[in-house]
DNA sequence: TACAATCCTGACCAACCGGTCAGCTTGAAC
DNA sequence: GTTCAAGCTGACCGGTTGGTCAGGATTGTA
């Protein structure tokens, strides 16, 4: 998952720690460290405040003490505050998309819908900054991600739509829309990380435990199945 | 429901129009209208455009020229944009806790439920933008509502939660986490609001017509009664 | 008419923020 | 040790924004 690893803040060696042999791929190794190094932590500050603030609540002033380097630096990274929210955005994109593969027509309803609601959650529990980022995005109209939507988005839902359809005319499950279902299951899902203070304040916690999360995947999984008429 | 009310725009008379009889009651009226008039008009410029902006994303200027004042008579009603914004946020909280009375002991749970959530789902579609200003004030952390969540939303999810624990006991339904049942319908109806562009997207289409919300409705009060056990 | 209270507004300001730039450092190559 | 490209940064700037204020307009009262 390139995902993850370029969320990863950047621990590993700086340039001073590499060993002094001049090889070539080395150096352009080393190069494209530096850069790649810096930009993960640039991202990684820049979600974090993007979560928190929105785009135009956050500063780049913010973004770059939380990166720990000055604001000149970040600028010269990425040209503009744009670019950066647009460089936030296409990582939460790419992990918008995943865990569908387990949908498909020789699958098991149970199990494929099963699975796919608890990755789901899962990556929600573990990316919480980047469900905000991408709810946040969705509320102010998707201006930057329209297009995405309506082309990538779209024509993924209108392929698994059609296996669920599919399990439905072979008598696995209710007819239902499948649409409407993965509106349901994002929404119920997200909304452990993007209403994160309500669900703290209405359960009387501080903060979601892994396994409050667990009882809530499990409660979901159930009630999607048996509301689509899936034999559990 | 006084809301309407209050967020309705004020095509009502002016001073100008009152007839003149100096009648004190009649002049109280006039003077509280002009006062009220005013704010409600400026409270629905306001929730148009923290909606679409957020709170950091929304200009005073912006607002002023929504509600077709200077901006200056903002500041003359609303000391501060924060207030201003509390003043937005204190209308939607009024919405949210709303139509939760049918849920009682001695109710039918597949009737209760299932009103509660088309009740929801109507309420989702016109007022999205109260409810994207919620959602808003939610994904930034709550800041200004922390309060009203933990003690009136809390209470009032306690109270409803014992009825369905209650419904469970009495066999009319399974046994279920009522909490995370009421985050599962609202963030499923919500979605259709907060997240109009994905929906819209997906569905290819430019707007949600009211016959689509129809059946997303009536899918979800399935999937709910029968994910619940609730005969339906 | 005189007075007071409320309503209203153009003009202004200080603070902040995104972005620039000249010039510095670092380190690889020859 | 000279050169060059890339990385880095303090200091600065113009535009925007929330908020103020002095003073004018309206309206009700006596």
């Amino acid at each position: 998952m390139p995902v993850t690893e370029s969320l990863a803040r950047a621990d590993t060696p700086r340039a001073g720690d590499v060993p002094r042999a001049p090889d070539s791929r080395n150096v352009m190794r080393r190069k494209e460290h530096i850069r790649s190094a810096a930009e993960a932590d640039i991202l990684a500050a820049a979600e974090t405040v993007f979560a928190r603030a929105g785009f135009s609540g956050a500063t780049m002033a913010e973004i770059a003490e939380a990166a720990g380097l000055p604001k000149a630096n970040l600028h010269y990274y990425f040209r503009t505050k744009a670019a950066l929210y647009r460089a936030v955005l296409d990582h939460t994109l790419s992990l918008w998309l995943a865990e569908t593969d387990g949908i498909r027509i020789d699958a098991d309803p149970a199990l494929a819908l099963g699975n796919y609601i608890r990755a789901k959650m899962r990556l929600t529990a573990t990316h919480r900054d980047a469900s905000r980022v991408f709810a946040n995005e969705m509320l102010h109209g998707a201006p930057h991600i329209g297009k995405y939507l309506r082309t990538e988005l779209r024509a993924l839902v209108d392929e698994k739509s059609r296996v669920i359809d599919h399990w439905a005319r072979k008598g696995l499950m209710d007819a239902i829309d499948a649409r409407h279902l993965f509106f349901t299951i994002w929404a119920a899902t997200q909304t452990y990380a993007d209403f994160q203070p309500q669900v703290c304040a209405v359960l009387g916690k501080t903060r979601l435990s892994r396994a409050e999360l667990e009882r809530a995947t499990e409660q979901l999984v159930r009630m999607v199945l048996r509301g689509s008429g899936i034999r559990g």
